[in-house]
DNA sequence: CTTTCTGCAAACGATTTGCAGCAGC
DNA sequence: GCTGCTGCAAATCGTTTGCAGAAAG
């Protein structure tokens, strides 16, 4: 499920070609420098990494990358917004979440969460009438640094 | 572990007296407010049920509110944060988020799902130095009325 | 050429904050 | 009276947008 390293460009093409955009060369930097992360990033991060690069159109083109499916967008209580590849680049994942510092580290989802969560989201639709498409879980603590 | 229907004025007293602060009637309003809505709640609907509040006082005090731990805000990727009261008040749950207006509904956290994140919690913790203090599950779908 | 993308600077809008008057001890 | 709370209006700041020139095809 998870892209070979050297692939991200072709799969990026691909899911950009399907919403009618092309990678161009800002793109391919942004998507990049978010395969070679290790961890979401904020804008600031992603200024400080790419200062040669707008600031507007790191926006703009996340925007286009996210509906493209290639970027997701991280939302937390942080004063930013994180980006990271979005699940056919990485993989299915989870989150910790300092909330001390905001920083946003991925953790690997386990087969056994993965059935419960699956048989939650099947109550749930059944009940509440919501076709449910997806889910996130995010691991709220403290990190190792804050701590 | 839910508070009687009646009781949240005694829980957000003792919970703000905590803190150093007061239930005032700007307060009372908004958690009684919270109290009696079946999900979390928008800036512009609140202020929709309470026009005579002001805007700035509803955001001050939903600050000291969640510092106290009576409420909750909810984030998504909507353009509006939603508050809904702490789990002190309303137990411990789950939540539906429509990815299309953007409504959030409840929905109960099952044993073996919580058994299943907790595992995953301890073991997250474990390898990752994380001190990992709650968890927020969140089922993306579309609701009903989008459908 | 035509279309899409980029960068600059200006605009937007949810939330925050300064300040003067008011309410509760 | 003090101290903390409220409401108004102005400021803040992450993000979005208009526009003119630069790349891609």
């Amino acid at each position: 499920m998870v892209a070979a390293p050297q692939d991200w460009r072709q799969t990026a093409t691909a899911h950009l070609a399907r919403a009618g955009q092309r990678l161009t060369q800002t793109r391919a930097s942004i998507v990049e420098l978010l395969a070679t992360s290790e961890r979401p990033l904020t804008m600031p991060e992603i200024r400080e990494l790419r200062p040669d690069l707008a600031q507007s159109s790191l926006y703009r083109n996340l925007v286009e990358l996210e509906q493209a499916g290639v970027v997701h967008r991280v939302v937390t209580h942080d004063e930013f917004a994180r980006y990271e590849l979005g699940e056919d680049f990485s993989g299915h994942h989870h989150h910790l979440v300092c909330s001390r510092c905001g920083v946003v580290e991925d953790v690997p989802a386990s087969p056994g969460l993965e059935r419960s969560v699956a048989a939650a989201m099947a109550g749930a639709a059944e009940a509440t009438g919501f076709r449910i498409d997806h889910h996130r879980l995010d691991l709220i603590g403290v990190c190792r640094r804050c701590a």
